[in-house]
DNA sequence: TCACGGAATATTTTT
DNA sequence: TATTCCGTGA
């Protein structure tokens, strides 16, 4: 191995004016060579200008971009910091490696499957996948008569995930969150149990265990753990906030050779507790990284004066947090301002009517963004820009490649690349007429039986109630088989082949198919089958236009829709926050729980910062709310009590 | 063994 | 509200 040059040792002359792009905090973090380092970024404080300006220093100094490693909490995240890098510098900062926790371990655990009990490599699980293994087995076990309530499918999975992410024992998340199903417990951890063995059994790995399986592969293999080490020189973590126990122990274990980690966040800013991430973790890094380098940065470049003084008192309400104060020198900017709204189209009415105003005004619909606490809460308003012709693109909520058209046909494609995948056989098959669970069952084992590949379809000896099903079955297999196609080819053949089954299985199926079309335009710009199914299972696209799939590049000049968690780290001239009630924001079901509740305020801090210039909160007077029967009338909490010089409050009732 | 329909039930956020 | 679940009849 060639000798490799370390940053405190390069006599490189650097071309970029460092001193000159970033003050005192950012050019230290950016100039911070070897060691640990743990930088604590306000919102707004430049933060992704930091990791840039580093990354391209890095490079600058001659270290090979392969050995860099910029961990995101998106795919895109890390791809646009480092285009920024590359635009600062030059190519080679797009060489090197980013992405996400989950996409690392899939590459590395790809590389070295058979370690980890996985000869002939494994088949990643989306979450509606674990659900549907989950029912499989809830059915098979018989546990539903057993109670008289025993939960559901999806129920089951959240219970596991949550254990293993906060990695606590399922018993207490069950006696925390669930408190009902205590009595099942004993059959809750007996299913956990087979679920683990079946997803052995059919060599299928889920999230949660594309990261336990590369903290065990680091812990028990110390001659892989050196190699990989000893390959990432340089680690940078980002929104390391939101990042779990299982995530830490993963940095310490890559970093065990070089020792270089330079963690980013903001404890202020930790939304992802659900998903097991503890805003304790940034705190705790100085204990387990040794002699870690603490930097803040507490100037604020993005807000302007009155939307800082707003996001200070908001954040001043946390029980528990690492104070800083952020200031700006932003001037002048109009206060926020707290609207109430007659009903629920009050308010969307009011959003068209403000939002053609400024853009009339002259700011253009990209650099205004809608921002609310669940995907559904946008559907109304969805509507009510239809109407004005305002198109607008969503992020976050709907999951599109879990709608039932998406997911059939990927499971064809799946088969392609993995033709012993249970679960797509069994959702493919279900589709014809007449065959249900047994039959599916018996047919998956002929194809097992046979060995062949997919092909294993064709020595299925039909019964008379599905013979034209089969055969129409066998002949899209026979014909992909037949002769070698492209990503694109064999999308093409599916499509055609499932456009019947779409017909009749869905009223909606114009909408449906043109979503189909889109999948294909994707798929085109894929080389390998295999790459195409991991990127739709690690990073599916989650933007849409209306109740379509968009491209993943925002269109021209379209309104932003999104939920909060989605608007993480983005910024826009004007944001309004909908639905800002009590018992929709925060959720009624974080109401009797101090952590929840926490979270939900840090939630809105970071809505609110995400405005540069105007910040709406905006509500409807009295809703009622079907799901826990009550009324909700009062503005959220976090906002009502503060005084109108900080957060003026208005009545609206436009037309 | 499958399909259908009525009854129950849970309702956020994402890799 | 909409899905999921479960029992029943074919």
């Amino acid at each position: 191995m060639q000798q490799r040059i370390r940053l405190k040792d390069s006599k490189q002359d650097f071309s970029i004016p460092y001193e000159e792009a970033l003050n005192a905090g950012q050019l230290e973090a950016v100039k911070f060579d070897e060691g640990y380092v743990l930088v604590i970024a306000g919102a707004g404080s430049g933060k992704t200008r930091t990791l840039t300006y580093r990354v391209a220093r890095l490079v600058e100094a001659g270290i090979s971009p392969g050995v860099i490693l910029l961990l995101t909490f998106t795919r895109k995240a890390s791809q646009e910091m480092l285009r920024r890098a590359a635009l600062l510098l030059d190519d080679r900062c797009e060489r090197v490696s980013g992405g996400t926790f989950h996409s690392l371990a899939y590459t590395l655990l790809r590389r070295y499957a058979p370690k980890i009990g996985f000869d002939n490599g494994f088949a990643i699980l989306d979450r509606a996948d674990t659900e549907s293994l989950i029912g499989m087995l809830r059915k098979e076990m018989g546990l539903v008569s057993k109670y008289r309530s025993f939960p559901r499918k999806s129920t089951l999975a959240n219970i596991y995930s949550k254990a293993v992410n906060k990695t606590i024992a399922i018993e207490s998340e069950v006696s925390n969150y669930y408190p009902h199903f205590i009595p099942c417990l004993e059959d809750i951890n007996n299913l956990y149990d087979a679920y683990g063995q079946r997803k052995r059994e059919l060599q299928y790995v889920d999230y949660d265990d594309l990261l336990i399986y590369l903290r065990i592969l680091l812990q028990e293999h110390p001659d892989i753990r050196d190699r990989i080490s000893s390959a990432y020189q340089y680690i940078m973590v980002d929104e390391y906030q939101d990042t779990n126990k299982i995530q830490a122990d993963i940095i310490y274990l890559l970093s065990s050779i070089n020792k270089n980690v330079m963690a980013v966040g903001d404890d202020s800013q930790s939304i992802y507790a659900f998903r097991g991430a503890n805003f304790k973790n940034i705190m705790t890094f100085p204990e387990i990284f040794p002699d870690t380098k603490i930097i803040r940065l507490e100037e604020n470049y993005r807000s302007v004066q009155p939307i800082l003084n707003l996001t200070n008192v908001i954040i001043s309400k946390a029980r528990e947090k690492y104070s800083k104060h952020l200031f700006t020198r932003r001037k002048g900017g109009s206060k926020p301002l707290l609207v109430e709204t007659g009903s629920e189209n009050s308010q969307s009415r009011f959003l068209v009517e403000k939002i053609l105003e400024l853009n009339q005004g002259g700011v253009s619909f990209q650099q205004i963004a809608v921002l609310f606490r669940a995907g559904f809460h946008s559907f109304d308003l969805e509507i009510e820009l239809g109407r004005e012709g305002i198109t607008f693109i969503k992020y976050g909520g709907f999951k599109f490649m879990e709608s039932a058209h998406m997911k059939d046909v990927l499971a064809y494609l799946r088969i392609l690349a993995n033709p012993y995948d249970r679960i797509s056989w069994y959702r493919i098959l279900l589709l014809l007429d007449k065959i249900g669970p047994k039959t599916a069952e018996s047919i998956y084992k002929t194809v097992l039986n046979e060995n062949a590949g997919y092909t294993g379809i064709l020595a299925v000896k039909p019964r008379s109630g599905w013979v034209k099903g089969m055969d129409r079955l066998k002949n899209l297999f026979s014909t992909i088989d037949s002769h070698p196609m492209s990503v694109a080819e064999m999308g093409e053949a599916v499509f055609s082949y499932y456009s019947s089954v779409l017909k009749e299985k869905f009223d909606d199926h114009p909408k449906r198919s043109r979503d189909l079309e889109h999948l294909l335009t994707i798929m085109r710009r894929y080389g390998s089958l295999g790459q195409f199914l991991t990127d739709m299972a690690l990073e599916p696209p989650n933007t849409s236009t209306g109740s379509n799939l968009s491209a993943d590049y925002p269109q021209n000049n379209q309104l932003i829709l999104s939920t909060v968690h989605s608007a993480k780290g983005l910024e826009w001239h004007t944001v309004f926050v909908i639905w800002a009630l009590d018992g929709r924001f925060p959720s009624v079901r974080a109401l009797d729980n101090e952590d929840d509740l926490e979270e939900e305020l840090r939630l809105l801090y970071v809505a609110a910062t995400r405005a540069k210039e105007n910040l709406f909160f905006v509500y409807p007077r009295e809703i009622y709310d079907r799901g826990t029967g009550m009324i909700f009338s009062r503005p959220s909490r976090f906002l009502e009590d503060i005084p109108s010089d900080i957060l003026e409050k208005i009545y609206a009732n436009p037309w």
